[in-house]
DNA sequence: GGCCGCGGGCTTGTATACAGAAGGCCTTGT
DNA sequence: ACAAGGCCTTCTGTATACAAGCCCGCGGCC
């Protein structure tokens, strides 16, 4: 793996788990020391890191961590309903009727992967982003896959804001369930009211259970 | 300005302007020396253009200049009617209609500038841009606006690919003062739709007008 | 006492030297 | 003659040294 790598992985990772704080200074020799690289590959991270927004340019004194505001977390679902909402429907058009019937029944036995300890628990994640990643593969448009990636970094900083409760969890899980069955259905207009409906959910439980930093 | 900046400016001009063509290796020892600049600001430019898709790494051997295939443009398109058909909506219900409607009046007079020669025509390319401002500006969405600008650098791509007649301007001109219209009038549906109906005209006169390269 | 200007220290921006890796070509064996 | 393997060239990836810019703080001046 490339040190550049290495250590855009590194600040990409502290910034969302909220290991580095918002307003945190980014200086290049102090972060190229705590990181084991040299400042040139550490560069090139801070220059990914600030496209993709999770830092800014601070005009000649490095670049530091963003904030999130509660304005932002509106911005993004946003952003967020317009474009999962369209990968719903065109899913449900092109994608494949078994690959997400099967998901939904995964989806509909969850939880009891919730109410288990962590390990199960993780299994449930990678349920959802096994779905993520089928709706992706089944709108076969790579821009609008890749704008809702670059969203996805974000909206796993904010989750991090959350309590995930057990019961949000299954709420959750039975809303998605809902998606992949309109998408195994073939109704594209369903698949997006389904979308619609889990991510105004998701919104207004991180809106509640706001964890202030 | 940064030597990387200008390094960035130049690539990306020369791929956008066709000067560079899909396929070629941009080999960093020799873009640094035709450029002026170092390898390090040259490398910074490289990320970005490849961030943004204009380039791609190709294993070991630079990066080459991406293609753009009929099956990009659709996909181009149909992220841009969901992502534009949404800020003419929240435009509609969140702009200033004073705005909307001097640009609407603008716009109607439009046929002559497109009718004179290159100068004029330059305004009324200045007329719609003003107009794309002013809907970014009236969303404050800035993670949707950040969205749309980074489609825009490949739309400027492929609009350089169709030939831009008198005749379809005069159309186009119509059509985005019926954008302004609707965004005038607060009236998010009919902003949506007059926009879908644009880019599906826009869309279609790239395909039929398309010069191969 | 407040404000403007200048200098020191630290920061980023750039250039270049070095190392590692990958592809191509030549050679050699079958 | 063809294929496989190794060497060599050339590229990218990394480290470091150098230059330029910016902010902060101090001092003088109004």
């Amino acid at each position: 793996m490339r040190a550049s790598d290495k250590a855009y992985a590194a600040l990409r990772d502290d910034i969302i788990e909220w290991r580095l704080l918002p307003g945190t200074v980014l200086a290049e020799v102090e972060q190229s020391e705590r990181l084991g690289v040299s400042r040139t590959p550490l560069r090139e991270a801070l220059s990914r890191l600030t496209a993709e927004g999770l830092t800014r340019t601070a005009g000649g004194r490095g670049v530091v961590v963003t904030d999130i505001s509660l304005e932002d977390i509106d911005e993004l679902f946003e952003l967020r309903e317009t474009l999962e909402g369209k990968a719903a429907a065109l899913a449900a058009e092109r994608g494949d009727a078994a690959t997400f019937e099967q998901l939904r029944n995964e989806l509909l036995q969850a939880p009891q992967l919730i109410s288990g300890a962590d390990p199960a628990r993780h299994d449930y994640y990678g349920l959802v982003g096994r779905l993520d990643a089928a709706i992706d593969a089944a709108i076969s448009n790579s821009y609008l896959v890749q704008a809702m990636r670059s969203l996805r970094v974000h909206l796993v900083r904010v989750r991090r804001l959350a309590a995930d409760d057990a019961e949000r969890l299954t709420s959750a899980a039975a809303e998605h369930a809902a998606i992949a069955e309109a998408i195994a259905a073939g109704n594209p207009r369903l698949a997006e009211a389904a979308t619609t409906l889990h991510l105004h959910r998701s919104l207004s439980h991180v809106k509640a259970t706001h964890i202030p930093h």
